[in-house]
DNA sequence: CAGCGTGTTGAGGA
DNA sequence: TTCCTCAACACGCT
């Protein structure tokens, strides 16, 4: 499910569905999703508190409740919550909250690959938030510039790299590097400044126009129930192989790079 | 039945 | 030490 635009999209119809809610239980079904801390101990430190406001740092979701503590949610790549009970696989229903006006939020996970976190105080320079890297509309290009200049892996690794850029997944990876016309492979250290600042306005458009999408064609019941309609439309490589290219009509390519599907017109993309 | 995947980490090699 | 690659995580879908 999430890159930046639906972790923003999810986060914000939590607050719709949660947010000033009081915690009355926690039932832990899968302990190993808890990371940080015993599963018993969070269960005790997070019975009772108020959820204050549940905002997004990268693709990281934050709970913030009373006293200092917040959640820290990763949904990876099939984490999802839920406030209802139709339609879900309870099998999967890892996580749930119990509140206090009897209603309840799951946090279901077939792949059992999300996280949970439990941090006290500044949890902005504590890990895992303190290794991360900046959004692209705060990105200074020339620091990014002076971060590539050392690295000979190909652009399209680098920018999936959350120490580097917040936000960025392999689906629009493989969107901006097709409208900037850059062949996925290049080696960081060869992209200029010139291309680096295109790179993060582009970033920065593609994921405002996605938040957007998301925000206007579902309602709050689907975006936590469900990943329709969110990636659909718009996109004009990615899942694209042997389709002609929408820009010069040559087919579209698949290959791996770093491990991941890579979709590229290799013929705009030089 | 085999291959693939929207994300990240850690082991191990160079 | 730093850089880089790749397997692993676990399951559903094609």
């Amino acid at each position: 499910m999430p890159e930046l635009p639906e972790v923003r999209t999810v986060c914000r119809y939590l607050n719709k569905a949660v947010k000033n809610k009081k915690i009355k239980n926690i039932y832990i079904n899968l302990p190993k999703i808890i990371k940080n801390i015993d599963h018993n101990k969070f269960k005790e430190i997070v019975k009772g508190k108020k959820i204050l406001k549940i905002f997004n740092v990268g693709k990281w979701i934050v709970f913030d409740i009373d006293n200092d503590y917040k959640i820290l949610v990763h949904l990876r790549l099939e984490g999802k919550f839920r406030n209802i009970l139709k339609g879900q696989n309870p099998k999967h229903d890892h996580i749930i909250f119990n509140f206090e006006d009897k209603t309840n939020l799951y946090f279901n996970d077939s792949r059992q690959f999300g996280t949970f976190h439990l941090l006290k105080g500044d949890y902005l320079n504590q890990k895992p938030l303190s290794l991360l890297g900046k959004e692209a509309q705060n990105t200074d290009v020339n620091w990014l510039h002076q971060k590539l200049s050392k690295k000979r892996i190909p652009i399209k690794t680098s920018l999936l790299d959350q120490k580097i850029l917040v936000g960025l997944g392999n689906i629009y990876v493989n969107e901006v590097l097709w409208i900037e016309k850059i062949e996925p492979e290049t080696p960081s250290n060869q992209i200029t400044i010139k291309q680096l600042k295109k790179i993060l306005k582009t970033s920065y458009e593609i994921m405002e126009k996605s938040y957007k999408l998301g925000g206007s064609t579902i309602d709050s019941y689907v975006a936590l129930n469900s990943k329709e309609g969110l990636f659909q439309n718009f996109l004009n490589v990615h899942t694209k192989k042997d389709l002609p290219c929408s820009r010069c009509k040559e087919k579209i390519l698949k290959k791996w790079v770093g491990g991941r599907g890579t979709y590229y017109c290799f013929k705009c993309q030089k």
